[in-house]
RNA sequence: GCGAAUGUAGCUCAGCAGGUUAGAGCACCAGAUUGUGGAUCUGGGGGCCGAGGGUUCAAAUCCCUCCAUUCGCCCCA
């Protein structure tokens, strides 16, 4: 135990890796802001209950991956591994259902799953939730896919696949499950891994989702879902194609599709990418229609989805960031200069610019290798010269070009300054010109 | 929870048939150039060699234990 130390699994984010899940977040905002989806901010701190209740008691999630304890009171708290349970938890505790027909959220921030961190996988992670409720129809299914998918593209990523799947719903899942139990009962459980073995007698659903080579062998004849699925379900998942097909978008059928969490129904699906190692899937969700009453609620429809910020960050990489250029660097030679530095910068930025200031006295040398470390565009130069006459010199850090303006100007300068720079940006020139 | 690899300077790593004061590149600081930056040259600061124990005249180097990181399995976003 150190200190001086991140808990396992817990990172620091400095920049520019900060940069992207800004750009992240801003993406969010915009895309699903434009689809009607407000704001919604969770805390990350429920009552364990919810999460037992909502995800399911014999999830891996639940069984053992959650940062559970308990409070001074003796209650049991947890740290949210996902976010579904606690917009649920909301949209319930405040009556959203009487207020609108139809509730769109999103919500981003922090999740925490006690696991083996690796490539893509953090104990505390963070994920950008969509949740819709009130909404069972299949376009309702087709407009959040169809979100999702301009949201990743927004991002600027490509070369992904959207799996698709329906798992049915309470009506026709039973039939399902009894033949795929009748199926593996005809099976050696030898052929099964461990894992498997257990879930014969808790979540055999699972099964047909398990990694191993063996699995995948021993199931390869295991009747599919999609022939058991109610007319209704049946109906319901063809228009969600079909949908999808008349707005252009991919996706892939992907028919042993079943997703780790219990509350899921009908419509699921998952966005895998290849290249960031194993841990591919970089967004998954689905409908959820049954959950909200479950956990006490009104009778109400759900779908929505989650992305992993770890993994998409892992796709745009490091110059995926916005971050922008800093307009000016103030360079002091000696420390009398700080008080007019302090206000000098303070008039640049209530003009719009952007900059740092170095209060401490140094070379100009040194002061200058600085402002070039620091990236900005200029650099504010005040020594004992400048403060006798009550100037300031402003050199061009990429033209090497420097002018001295006398200090009851730079208001002015800055103001010339900041509007050149607006049109750059209409121009929808890069932010680092 | 299981498996494998790796821990030496701020960063990337070399050094390990045990043998003096532990090295390089990059980065940082200073000088050459008294107040003008990204280049060059010269110099400089910086290390409980992951931690603890053991073997030995002698351990960064060999053995054991622990800790941490990473990549997989599993799980999932």
């Amino acid at each position: 135990m150190n200190a001086l130390q991140t808990v396992k699994g817990f990172a620091d984010i400095f920049a520019p890796q900060s940069d992207v899940y800004t750009f992240m977040e801003n993406t969010a905002r915009r895309v699903f802001g434009a689809h009607g989806y407000s704001e919604l901010r969770l805390p990350i701190l429920e009552y364990t209950e919810l999460f037992q209740r909502g995800i399911g008691a014999d999830t891996d999630i639940v069984r053992k991956e959650m940062f559970t304890f308990a409070d001074r009171k003796g209650r049991s708290l947890t740290l949210r591994p996902e976010a579904t349970a606690g917009v649920v938890r909301a949209y319930t505790e405040n009556g959203c259902r009487s207020r609108e027909r139809v509730s769109r959220f999103f919500t981003l921030g922090p999740m925490f799953r006690y696991e083996r961190p690796q490539l893509g996988r953090m104990r505390q992670f963070h994920q950008i939730n969509c949740e819709c409720l009130g909404a069972d129809e299949p376009h309702a299914d087709a407009e959040i896919l169809l979100m999702l998918m301009s949201f990743l593209s927004g991002l600027g990523l490509a070369d992904l696949t959207l799996k698709i799947n329906t798992l049915g719903c309470r009506v026709c899942r039973p039939a399902y499950r009894e033949a795929l139990n009748a199926f593996l009962r005809g099976l050696d459980p030898e052929r099964l891994c461990f894992d498997c073995r257990r879930r014969l007698g808790t979540n055999s659903l699972r099964i047909l989702d398990c990694k191993e080579d063996s699995c995948r062998e021993a199931t390869r004849g295991a009747p599919e879902l999609r022939g058991y699925v109610c007319p209704d379900c049946a109906a319901h998942f063809d228009s969600v194609l079909a949908a999808l097909e008349r707005e252009g978008a991919g996706w892939e059928l992907d028919p042993r599709l079943v997703r780790g969490l219990d509350y899921y129904m009908r419509t699921t699906f998952e966005v895998v990418s290849a290249g960031i190692g194993a841990q591919s899937s970089v967004a998954g969700g689905g409908r959820y229609d049954g959950l909200v009453r479950d956990l006490g609620g009104p009778d109400v429809p759900g779908i929505g989805f989650a992305c992993g910020m770890e993994r998409l960050a892992l796709l745009i990489g490091e110059s995926g960031g916005e971050a922008e250029r800093p307009d000016f660097y103030f360079a002091l030679l000696d420390g009398k200069g700080a008080d007019l530095a302090l206000s000098a910068a303070r008039i640049l930025r209530g003009q719009g610019l952007a900059g740092a200031a170095d209060f401490s006295p140094g070379g100009l040398k040194g002061k200058l290798r600085l402002a070039v470390r620091n990236g900005a565009q200029f650099c504010m130069i005040l020594g004992e010269d400048e403060l006798a006459r009550e100037e300031i010199v402003i050199k061009n850090m990429d033209e090497g070009s420097q002018v001295s303006i006398p200090l009851s100007s730079l208001a002015d300068w800055a103001e010339i300054r900041a509007e050149t720079k607006r049109e750059r940006g209409r121009k929808g020139g890069c932010g680092n010109l």
